[in-house]
DNA sequence: ATGCGTTGTGCAATCGTTTGCAAGCCAATT
DNA sequence: AATTGGCTTGCAAACGATTGCACAACGCAT
């Protein structure tokens, strides 16, 4: 920058007052100076500019991989959601940081925080951090977490309304005729906890008795699934029917079962959840409970800019839809 | 960090040697030091040490969006890609900064190399930016690119032998009794250039001469794929075989001739490319030449760290691997 | 007592911006 | 001619770390 005020016969103050477009600076030297940086391939350095402002225009994506058996981001839905994310953040001329949280360590939030990386947070799944969540937000406001809603929330969530959407799913399986429905997933992550709790409730309310021997845990990966489904198969528990927490798990289930020589959805159906890409391609295609990560990604972020910019902003529940494919019988 | 040196009775220089492990500070007083820090919540404002640094401890990942019609990261096999390149950048104690690159404006990669928000660049898919990834690559050492290379390349890249992938998918096409073989991709981007050359050396080689009205453009996109297929079925044009440049692009164009009454792969074998997740998954199961993520980005990686420790590291070509599914008859 | 390493610590400069405050300049008013 | 006020512009102080250099303290040999 001292070299652009040299060239242009200005101060350093000049020049950074042209670069940010105030008005103090005359519009014809304001030009000059904007052309000069131009010309030279002049850019502002950004450390020193957050250092100075105290702000980084900078929004942190996080990924708590905590409860999670393998290491890696691979959740088409997950990563789907950071696409939309990025998307929508990027539109308000704001950089990403993406942060993969895996070995969490007791305040790893607040070193995040600490850094002044970023101007605000964006946390994607609860994973099993409810309480490190509540216990940040009393101090932290530009917060927005992809989740559950949970009663004791002190944080601000956006998310489906995860124990009507399992509901529908179970009560379509119910409808046509399944009795013996299997729940896939574990519940260490609210979300998940939600979808069973909704699952539970449809069967009871049908006057079906839920049997704990028909949940199996699967991790959000496509092995931990298989595998769950092979040793529920193993088990030897009659099921007709099969709730997934999501596609993945569904759809590696579908795989252990015509492994096993069933077939989807004559001997079983198979509903999942979250309608990501792979459902619609899906061999069948998949019944699922569609989770709209557009209107998602635009609510988080808004929410996000307006706590950013100090407002305190309530949770907000997206409805769930359910996407009706061949998985399932008619 | 002056608070923290208050606290322990010493000075910034000492805190800030402690907490860098500096084997000047004594391990007692060492020790005392990072206590302190650890029961205030004290961390390194990151926006100060890099600027004093002169480095950010951070690696940019691009995504140019310079050529698709989208607006938005979507395709699964570059969101795979983020995801482990994240996993393996994490695993380096580097962060990672995204970068969506859409409106490619003349200088985009050299303001973001001029912001210093970053101590190395990878590119993922050069996009239409062949020539920009060139004339920055001259000035500015520590970038990789993902994607085909090219002769008059200047700039590293990592991918896999795209001419040579896509002959083994067109040469099985023809080994299995196909003549008439479509192509679908837009070859604006060198990898669909590429791959497309892969497919006309593949047909001449077997005798066969590659018609124009045989190709059609298609994006990235699952919208334009399968306009670009339901326009080539319009067209009256007869194939019986499908080359498409990416899993997205076939999978849409497996929808699309089913949606016209025909079977796959009984009256259309079609092969893919990226053995991307939606691939195994496909109904059917699609036929499809692999690329190794979980490979390139660590070769990627690897690559960038040592170009940022200043060694000048040639261009890498890994092997792709044909994967025969049920999309594509014996 | 002096000199000389060795070790541990602090001073102060530096990284590249932004911005409050003050001052210079010029025209208009009294 | 002096005062006022509006525009421009620059000075210099932050922002919060890191680090070269100097110096203090100490033990030990002379």
């Amino acid at each position: 920058m001292t070299d652009i005020a040299r060239l242009a016969g200005v101060s350093t103050s000049t020049v950074s007052r042209a670069l940010a477009g105030n008005p103090l600076i005359p519009g014809p030297l304001r030009e000059q100076i904007v052309a000069l940086a131009a010309a030279h391939g002049y850019v502002i350095n950004q450390s020193a500019r957050s250092l100075r402002r105290q702000k980084t225009d900078t929004v942190g994506l996080v990924i708590p991989l905590g409860h999670e058996a393998g290491q890696l981001i691979s959740d088409p839905f997950f990563l789907e959601m950071v696409g939309r994310l990025s998307d929508e953040i990027t539109l308000r001329d704001h950089a990403v940081l993406l942060h993969r949280v895996v070995a969490t360590q007791p305040g790893w939030l607040d070193r995040l925080i600490g850094a002044h990386r970023v101007d605000g947070l964006l946390v994607i799944g609860q994973s099993d951090q409810h309480q490190t969540l509540n216990a940040v937000a009393a101090h932290y406001a530009p917060l927005v977490v992809w989740g559950g809603h949970l009663p004791d929330q002190a944080y601000c969530t956006v998310g489906v309304d995860n124990v009507g959407g399992a509901r529908m799913a179970v009560e379509h399986l119910i409808r046509t005729g399944r009795r013996n429905i299997a729940f896939l997933g574990v519940p260490q992550a609210p979300e998940v906890a939600l979808r069973h709790e909704g699952y539970r409730r449809a069967l009871s309310d049908a006057g079906i008795s839920a049997s704990e021997a028909l949940s199996a845990p699967a991790h959000f990966t496509t092995e931990t699934a298989y595998d769950a489904m092979r040793s529920l198969i193993a088990s030897g528990v009659a099921f007709d029917g099969v709730f997934a927490a999501s596609d993945v798990i569904a759809l590696a289930a579908v795989r252990a079962l015509k492994a096993d020589g069933r077939s989807v959805p004559q001997d079983v159906s198979v509903v999942g959840f979250d309608d990501s890409s792979v459902a619609r391609y899906g061999d069948p295609p998949l019944t699922t409970v569609r989770q709209d990560l557009e209107t998602a990604a635009r609510v988080m972020v808004d929410l996000l800019f307006r706590r950013m910019a100090g407002e305190r902003t309530p949770s907000s529940t997206l409805a769930p839809e359910l996407i009706l494919r061949a998985s399932s019988s008619r």
